[in-house]
DNA sequence: TACATTTGCTAACGGTGTTAGGAAATTATA
DNA sequence: TATAATTTCCTAACACCGTTAGCAAATGTA
């Protein structure tokens, strides 16, 4: 139900049509629908977390346990996409549906052209500007949409520390 | 009024109520309510543009451009953190108010373990635990979210390459 | 003055989350 | 077994939402 129409057309009313019961008896379970949103959304944790520990069985080394445990976060997002904009508060309309908005390829291109000159300054040919682009805007989006929903009002220097230390390393990542 | 209530509660209704006129005047202006937030939208980037560029113009290397004009999209995020919401699709409610959701604690300690066990295999003293595993978080999620809202489905493969290198990147700064 | 166009409104439709209050069915008690 | 207590479930409503049809008043035009 939800993957065919996201979760904004998951209606309390809908629910009750599904379960054959009237709207009230859910009310009677759940205090009200972000309760329920909540439930599902602890299942989603439980579920990933069951999946990373499963990747980490594969591999002793830290740096391999890194990359299998990332691996297995990816593929739970891509499988559980749903489950994942519910756990992290995607889904919300935006302007993202208008793909050709001006203002947003000045914003890749600013940051394309520095990328594309560092490459340059330094000759490392194997550094592919789409792929760094994107792994650039990852970084900084990331940051941003994880600090906003765990709006940490207090650790904000820390988070700015966290930008430094990861733009630092995609710079150091370039020059290399 | 977004600033106090955020979007959920912005309704058509009380624009019209705010700007001192009815309801349907608002359709003559705009198609629907998408529309309008789109159109707000819109100018967020217009403004995020605007700051970035100024920002570029602070430095001449590469390098230090990419750093301003990153502190620069940190900064209007934090300052104009409604616009941003709407920017890119976040919003929703989710479940992250609950903060000490025990499966969210397991894939954090699944992650740490392994980026202690590194950092004190190289023997990096300057890594701190706890920056890292945010920017290994942020790099993460900035990515797979970046990519549900533009759902590119044919690149997907290179997704994962951004993914890669990302990751390779974060293991590599932790290992020197 | 008479017509055409713009401008703005009221009122409605179907949907939403939520709750009050009351039947019916079940269980416990005498 | 008959009565009381409790659980289970529903109908109906409230206040809100996005959206639209249809109409009145104001404005511009001939």
């Amino acid at each position: 139900m939800v993957k065919d129409e996201g979760w904004q057309s998951l209606s309390i009313r809908k629910i009750a049509d599904a379960i054959e019961y009237s709207v009230p008896v859910i009310y009677d379970h759940f205090e009200n629908k972000e309760a329920i949103l909540m439930e599902i959304g602890k299942e989603g944790f439980k579920s990933l977390a069951k999946k990373m520990q499963q990747a980490k069985a594969k591999s002793t080394d830290p740096a391999g346990q890194l990359r299998v445990m990332a691996d297995a976060y990816w593929h739970f997002a891509q499988k559980n996409k749903e489950y994942y904009q519910l756990m992290f508060g995607l889904g919300m309309p935006c302007c993202d549906v208008e793909k050709n908005l001006p203002e947003k390829m000045t914003v890749r291109s600013l940051f394309m052209d520095s990328i594309n000159e560092l490459i340059a300054k330094h000759q490392t040919p194997n550094a592919n500007l789409c792929l760094k682009y994107h792994t650039l805007c990852s970084i900084l989006h990331g940051l941003i949409s994880i600090r906003m929903l765990s709006n940490s009002d207090a650790s904000d220097t820390l988070n700015k520390l966290v930008l430094d230390d990861a733009i630092n390393g995609f710079i150091k990542n370039l020059e290399s």
